[in-house]
DNA sequence: AAATAAATTTAGGCAAACCTAAAAAAAAAT
DNA sequence: ATTTTTTTTTAGGTTTGCCTAAATTTATTT
């Protein structure tokens, strides 16, 4: 049976997992700026996962999660992207505004809560950001995508993820009409500035800086 | 704007507002009893939520919600209540094992997702246990229920409310076939212990205790 | 009206999760 | 190879919410 861990536990397990994708391995710093606390706080709770066997840590080193760790991240990972998809697709929200919600209904402990919430969706696979939804095992489909960056010219292709979910970036996507599913494709690169001319759902043409398309990810089809 | 409050203090102050029903006071070691802590860690709490203005309270004596009190109060019945409502109809749990799950959920901030329940639900206005659901101002239907204990004999009545959520309780009600919704009739009152027999949905009978009967809620019909 | 019992508060502590400031270690620059 | 900068840890505090034990107040008996 797996120990119940406190909210704020959950956070940095949840954490130190997304940023691990990269390298395999995560700073004190970096986990203090995505957690936003001070790094001496990150020390004291690395301490306690380690403690806990949650994480791989030396004092001075990198670290990263041990096996059991990354199970708990996984159950934490599937509950927050369960509850965001139930908030857009029966409760009527915006893929852009359920991110702080799931933030706290994550944490809600119940494992039948989450099973039956995942039956009653339909087992989707998904989540309203294009993120897989791992299922009660932990596992989850890869999603076949590239960024926007690596995306060939006169190329059709649908928006499946966003890169992260700051609340200028989403205001820059309501604003330039971009969504989830939405079709694009690029009609020309500025070498200038690597900025690029977007065709957007075949309809409004929108120029888009290098930032904004190295954090747009999409499955050309 | 109400401030927020930890899931501490709301449910303090969910308790004091349950018990007041009664006399309109609470005292000190009755509120340690409901929320499972010391006298001592009453009092410690008492005075915040009375530099919060949130309970009338003075050492020694009883105490009772502000106006502001009641009214952050019915704010978390209403979240209770409306996800214990979510958890029957929509993800098949039984009335009797949302209650725990429902007392982590009703903390959730978010005003918006309990508004948005609350329309997916269809505006519901009772919960699983019989109890009335506030709206978004805090009004609620009062129900015209009496206690089995004044119910007439031979007098068709339904089942509306449990007056209390103890796990015995309901593992009792679930052996007797008693739920919310069933139809009950005394048969016969003994005056030695005031045990009662029952008709429980016009097919088996049953005998009762004096203590179970004066926690089931009955609407004549 | 005392004496006794019960209820409540005060005093002092503890663990979780954060903080600031200072020390130590590791990395980068000279 | 030093010196300087950056990163990380340690040391010592704070707040919240709980605890036990002792003191105080209120209520109940005798
Ligand atoms: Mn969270
Ligand atoms: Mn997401
Ligand atoms: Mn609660
Ligand atoms: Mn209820």
């Amino acid at each position: 049976m797996l120990p119940n861990y406190s909210a704020s536990e959950e956070n940095y397990i949840k954490n130190i997992y997304h940023l691990q994708q990269g390298t395999g391995y995560v700073t004190t710093n970096e986990l203090a700026a995505t957690i936003k606390a001070k790094p001496a706080s990150i020390t004291d709770m690395l301490k306690k996962l380690k403690a806990k066997k949650l994480v791989h840590y030396e004092p001075y080193k990198e670290f990263q999660l041990t096996v059991q760790g990354k199970k708990v991240a996984l159950g934490i990972v599937r509950k927050h992207r369960l509850w965001e998809y139930f908030l857009v697709e029966k409760l009527s929200f915006g893929w852009d505004e359920v991110h702080e919600i799931a933030e706290e209904l994550e944490h809600i402990t119940s494992k039948k809560l989450i099973d039956q919430l995942d039956s009653f969706l339909d087992f989707p696979r998904f989540d309203p950001h294009g993120d897989p939804i791992p299922d009660s095992n932990g596992k989850m489909n890869a999603v076949q995508q590239i960024l926007l960056t690596e995306l060939p010219e006169q190329k059709k292709s649908v928006v499946t993820m966003v890169g992260s979910q700051s609340t200028p970036l989403l205001e820059l996507l309501k604003h330039k009409s971009i969504t989830i599913g939405s079709t694009v494709e690029i009609k020309k690169k500025f070498d200038f500035d690597e900025s690029l001319e977007l065709l957007i759902d075949g309809e409004n043409t929108a120029t888009i800086s290098k930032q904004l398309a190295t954090v747009l990810f999409v499955k050309p089809v």
